[in-house]
DNA sequence: TTATTATTCAATAAATCTATTGAACAATTG
DNA sequence: CAATTGTTCAATAGATTTATTGAATAATAA
């Protein structure tokens, strides 16, 4: 009775193998992105090539070793091909990522402030918080991300005014009640730039820094 | 007002950078090894080495990058160094990436069932299922891991015996109960090995699927 | 002091990964 | 049918990663 079998470990070496696959897919800025992106809501290739930033032929590549690793499914719509993340655990482990990098080096937050650097400005509202003064009725819940993204998914309540549309739609917003404004989540810059646009016309503000794959993996119901 | 802001793009590349350290430190079977024995209890570089088939020089290097992604820490004792991981964070992203693996790669089980061949043999004892019957005394639980293992954290109620001094320490179990036994988690034989062996000489038995880390993510208590 | 021991460092060749380019493919439209 | 359009494929150069080897380092023991 040993602890050491040598006949199994190559059946061992290739399970850690496969496990290695999975992070070796999210081994890149690129891919994290993607990933980031399809969180909110399913896309075409030009629509998340156009989104990061990348070319189209470099997006197309990078997603077939995401799917490769299973980590997103495609699904073909005619002339384009949607693709989407392939299970809820695959937001599980992104978002686990996040948290490993936030809680373990120092420049995540560093390279957070250079790049929200309103974020310390705005009253933030917790998630409990939030419900209960939604409840009261006291503040309408904004999001602001582009309407297929809403549409994807949002938070209860939530009314839609993307980013660009905003000063079109200021009237929309009830004058007296404060607005909680929310995005794609901590690393989005979007509803800052909402608040302070609302701030700046006189409305009451704060900041929701959950996004709707944070809300859900809260354990929250979304619309 | 514009979602696409061009002047934080390169602080949005950077955080995307510094997420993809995390997952690049992971993209190597070798460094999941590591981790994962670095999940049961803290070890030396020769520890590490010895346990996961590799040189030690290897080994050090491995430890290295998992050092620079902040992933595991590293104390100085005497002449040795002692590595362990940096944040119960790295055990959930750990469990997260295996989690995620199991559910979109069909090769795991596969590869599982030829790793683990008696792993259907067993009766499998759930944690709440578990606790019940230990709380009723009708069972014993036994922790066959290397007995530093056992003491860096061990189940609740759990006895030590070693899976290779289990022959010499059979008398030490009583005959009349079922013993329930656990290891390093589903992915560990010392269980299977240990119950075989106990079914052979005649007693009742059962595996526990769950290992301290999934004990401890599942919410539950240790010792 | 010198010798021993655990660990790390440096150099290197083989393998793998990345972004780019331009061509190929496949579903639609005219 | 041919043309258009969104996506994928193939080739490639430059960069990064890996395991191995042997030397360097640093803490302890003789």
């Amino acid at each position: 009775m040993e602890f050491h079998n040598e006949a199994r470990r190559p059946h061992k070496e290739q399970l850690y193998t496969l496990f290695s696959r999975i992070a070796a897919a999210m081994a890149n800025p690129r891919r994290l992105e993607l990933l980031d992106l399809l969180a909110q809501a399913p896309r075409t290739v030009e629509e998340l090539a156009a989104e990061a930033h990348m070319s189209v032929a470099n997006t197309s590549q990078h997603l077939q070793r995401l799917k490769q690793a299973r980590l997103v499914t495609s699904q073909a719509e005619g002339l384009r091909r949607r693709y989407r993340l392939a299970d809820p655990a695959v937001t599980r482990l992104w978002l686990e990522l996040r948290a490993v990098a936030e809680k373990q080096l120092a420049e995540v937050e560093r390279v957070l402030d250079a790049y929200r650097e309103r974020r310390h400005e705005f009253e933030a509202v917790s998630a409990p918080d939030l419900l209960a003064r939604l409840a009261a009725d006291e503040l309408v819940l904004l999001d602001v991300r582009p309407y297929a993204e809403y549409q994807a998914a949002h938070l209860p309540q939530a009314v839609s005014i993307p980013l660009d549309e905003l000063q079109e739609r200021l009237d929309e917003l009830p004058p007296d009640k404060t607005i909680v404004a929310y995005c794609r989540g901590p690393y989005c810059v979007f509803a800052d730039d909402a608040l302070a646009y609302l701030a700046e016309n006189g409305r009451a503000v704060a900041r929701l820094e959950e996004g709707v794959p944070e809300w859900q993996l809260a354990g929250y119901e979304l619309a």
